[in-house]
DNA sequence: GCCCAACAACTGCCTGAGCAACTATAACCG
DNA sequence: CGGTTATAGTTGCTCAGGCAGTTGTTGGGC
């Protein structure tokens, strides 16, 4: 055929958005099995990982693919769930904070084990240590390049603006 | 911290989502200058590297993230925009072909050349030869360990089986 | 202190996509 | 041939999520 759509352009960016949609499918799977959906693990994780369990709304919402409208309506589903809850904001009555509730911790605790299983069995497992460093170096660096602001951070108290490669 | 998070495992995933959420953010950007989305832009490339430029609705749908449903109602908006047309397929008439239109096929020809350089800019250029090659292989491997059973072919007439790493 | 701009969260409205039900056709089998 | 089963495509219903507009709160300028 010798088209254009054979340029290796094509074709690397077919291999990332493929390796990407599969990865996502297997994922989904086996959240689904915890009942969660993928946007629910990763706001449950971007929680869990910060300090006191809670973020504001709007920061979570910076670090996850949500609008802040998006985010208003996981945190009411999840927090029907019981999986969440809001919290008000000290010193500023405008915001508030999404926590996890115990609850929501035990649900992530019976979820992650099967969660690394799979990265482990799809993903880095596939690889010898050297490849997927390469394979994460580059990945690294294409993420630096186009990295759409990720990592808006817990603005409150002491906190560290350490790189962040956040989960699912 | 030294808590769960920090496992290289979600940071490897967490690179690959970043990426991935990355790059499509800049092709969204550069497609909707030119009036596509993202599923827009891979139905018309599919389409366009197809013999005859054209496929059935399922096998498009294969070929796509998109269910049956899902491919008949973008097929549905696509021909109110005069990008494609259908077309009865003559020897099965349950089914049809979507075809792209001689306004669809000049769309993609504007488009692309903005998407490569994207791609060029933000992905394949950033990284020297042999670090790509090694990226791709990594991708490569995750990708058919994983593989959600892409390349539904075009199974009218002859065709060629051949490895598919199709467009964004 | 008062006013106005900036901001946090929420809500109404709309679009896109999946599932399941339905229709029409095809294929298979007696 | 007639009937049963599978397949292609479409449509009704539902839900998730974005945008834009609203409300309540904060802070800055005077």
């Amino acid at each position: 055929m010798t088209n254009v759509f054979d340029d290796p352009r094509i074709t690397a960016v077919g291999l990332l958005y493929e390796a990407h949609a599969g990865l996502s499918a297997r994922f989904s799977a086996q959240l689904e099995e915890h009942g969660l959906s993928s946007v629910e693990f990763e706001v449950i994780t971007r929680l869990a990982r910060s300090p006191g369990n809670q973020l504001r709304m709007t920061d979570l919402a910076a670090q996850t693919s949500l609008s802040t409208s998006g985010v208003t309506r996981v945190v009411d589903r999840m927090e029907r769930d019981g999986l969440l809850t809001r919290r008000a904001c000290p010193n500023d009555r405008r915001s508030s904070y999404a926590v996890v509730t115990a609850a929501g911790l035990q649900r992530l605790d019976e979820t992650l084990p099967g969660h690394l299983r799979i990265i482990e069995q799809w993903f880095t497992g596939q690889l010898d240590p050297e490849a997927l460093a390469a394979l994460l170096d580059g990945l690294r660096r294409v993420r630096d390049a186009v990295h759409p602001g990720a990592t808006a951070g817990s603005t409150d108290q002491g906190h560290e603006l350490v790189e962040d490669t956040g989960a699912a």
